[in-house]
DNA sequence: ACCGTTCTGCACCGACCGGTACTGAACTAA
DNA sequence: TTAGTTCAGTACCGGTCGGTGCAGAACGGT
């Protein structure tokens, strides 16, 4: 499990599996899960659907590596943001880290855990949920992170924190969609500054 | 074309074409163009595959005609936002009722224009295009209305038009990400009264 | 009565969906 | 060499997708 060196018996693999869901994670971010077929997942990953069972399990599992690949990936603005050292300064890295992320030169526009899978039918509600479940807890993070800065008397003692991280969090999706609209990261970058002007000092 | 008076020969509909064209519109609020299938919508509708082809051309034409009762009925409010007469009671109006219509508490959570197909499969880039258009022809609403409070002496002279009407719809998208997630109207409203703090005097 | 028109319900279309059985090929261990 | 194991490719599965052909029912006009 997550042991990238071979097994030593049978026919070895004959494509990197890293890249292989790389490239899966960026047809999920482009299509969503449900747009996202079989067989252009496979045609992207540069393999065949057999190979694709064989190596992943499922289309449901394979979203699921594509997701924790994200998460890690181009998602880690999300922790990393945490680190700052006063909560304005986690806000503003939240944001931008958003911005950065939703508007890839080369690469598909928006967030991948809100396009992935807002609306769906109903077979793909363990996906939806999946997701509900990521999104809520990147808020959460957020919140403890700023009740540590009201500890520390970073924010003012009567802020509150699970206000402030649902409205970063509303923010941060809402790049997400304004990105998948057309809007570039400099245009985003602006909302970002209005956004916090009413920051608590 | 519209006219609800029936033609006067051959059969009667049987069913109310209103109350179908309704019935629709939540099949694809709750799960988007591409998750709601023919057989939910007609069931839903209360008809046949056959009678609903009839009465509205196709899948897209239904999602078109849903799409525009969606815009007069409960995406109402960003147009009567307008004409609230400061630049703040604007932005508040519109963004109290993008919490009251993306929380309705018999119907599906979230906004239309946003589940409805923020990543989507090749085939239905009409209707990926189609809303992306709809999203941000609110958006240039909102900021001529902004632009006019600028000239009206209720916005400051250095206020950007554009760049308020932006943050506005970017937190209205993520209010509707928001409400998908699972919150709910109180908590909603609070992420409003915290995103309008900094607005410009 | 009869016709033209419009709506309904059923059965059905080809295409594609996610997923798999099966045949070999490519490898290690003995 | 042989057996055991794992991967690749083809061809296929049942089911569902959006969409239709067709027969008959329900109407107005004549």
């Amino acid at each position: 499990m997550g042991d990238s060196r071979r097994a030593v018996m049978g026919r070895p693999r004959e494509f990197d599996i890293d890249q292989a869901l790389e490239r899966a994670m960026r047809v999920f971010w482009a299509r969503g899960y449900e747009g996202a077929s079989l067989t252009e997942l496979t045609g992207a990953m540069g393999i065949t659907k057999t190979s694709m069972y064989a190596a992943f399990g499922n289309k449901e599992q394979l979203f699921r590596k594509a997701l924790q690949r994200y998460g890690a990936g181009p998602a880690a603005y999300a922790t990393l943001a945490l680190e700052e050292p006063t909560a304005r300064a986690v806000a503003l890295a939240f944001l931008r880290g958003a911005v950065c992320t939703t508007t890839p030169p080369g690469g598909p526009s928006g967030c991948l855990t809100v396009q992935g899978a807002l609306a769906s039918s109903e077979e793909s509600r363990a996906v939806h949920d999946l997701l509900v479940d990521w999104r809520n807890d990147a808020g959460v993070r957020l919140e403890e992170r700023f009740r540590r800065a009201v500890n520390e008397g970073d924010l003012p003692r009567n802020a509150d924190p699970r206000r402030l991280a649902r409205f970063i969090m509303t923010m941060g999706f809402g790049i997400a969609v304004q990105a998948a609209n057309g809007l570039g990261p400099a245009e985003l970058d602006e909302i970002v500054d209005t956004a916090l002007i009413g920051w608590p000092a």
